[in-house]
DNA sequence: CCGACATTGGTGACACGTCAACATGTTGTT
DNA sequence: AACAACATGTTGACGTGTCACCAATGTCGG
């Protein structure tokens, strides 16, 4: 094994603050969700790809491609939403195994109501604050960790 | 109110990368710590101040204020820990509201050997390919978005 | 066609996180 | 001393996330 290459104190403040956006930004958010629009995380993740799918349908093995979640995760956060009248189950027609989603009325007011203040919100901790040249670094960082946890298996 | 802003492609891009980070990373180093050492991303941000104060002992207040949770949080986290035995719980001197948190012998054995690979796993996903230039970034880009949250209220 | 294998989705159990409500103790004001 | 206000911590309920497992269906080689 060798001795374990600890952060150093660099390496520390970022990793610290990092994991401290993570907590404060993800709890900002969903205050903000939930309190103008009633609607959690979990709930705006689906809704999106929802809303811009055709019919507003989606089959869930797709839904789960479209926001990365595994099937157990997008069959409970499914199940939720159905029991709220977010959302309706139906069979597949070509794939007698698979699932569609679809969007309902009540859904669709939903997002369509809470979208501008997530996003305004998004902006004014992020974007608002962030210059091109930040962006260009974030998008090429974020991309590379993610390889990199992909190329892992 | 007006027309709400819209992220444009880049910034859609920058927030879709970071949403899949948040996911990618922290299930990721999650399952390398239970199959590693049994210990869960909570248990570990617990463990790591409680190991390093004098004693082993931290009074809840200061360990919430340390890994900034809330009252609550800490409370249902630490008496899940007990429950396993990594940590007991006893009574403040200084003031009979408190509480004080005690890292057992299996605690800091615990944190003891799962550090070193869950170190490892953070530096091969992230500070392995991150340039000194992006690290400074980074830190600026990250904490100026916890300053805008904390400026909000 | 048949049987092994993979894919898709759902379920129950349990860990994690948040909120509101509560009990208790401390502090500051009068 | 008496009281209000605040601080600290716990609890129960519920939404969220993961794992192991199951059931049903599809696919492919023989």
């Amino acid at each position: 094994m060798g001795e374990p290459r600890w952060l150093d104190e660099r390496e520390a403040r970022v990793w610290q603050a990092y994991l401290a956006v993570d907590r404060e930004l993800h709890s900002a958010l969903e205050r903000q969700l939930v309190r103008d629009s009633g609607l959690s995380n979990a709930d705006y993740a689906l809704l999106v790809p929802l809303s811009e799918a055709e019919d507003g349908v989606v089959r869930s093995r797709e839904l789960g491609a479209l926001v990365g979640w595994e099937r157990s995760r997008l069959s409970h956060q499914v199940a939720r939403m159905e029991k709220r009248g977010l959302v309706t189950r139906e069979e597949c027609v070509e794939d007698a195994r698979g699932s569609m989603v679809r969007l309902t009325p009540a859904g669709r007011a939903a997002i369509e109501s809470a979208a501008p203040g997530h996003v305004e919100t998004v902006r004014r901790y992020v974007f608002d604050g962030l210059s091109a040249e930040e962006a260009e670094v974030l998008d090429r960082v974020f991309h590379r960790v993610l390889d990199r946890i992909a190329a892992d298996g």
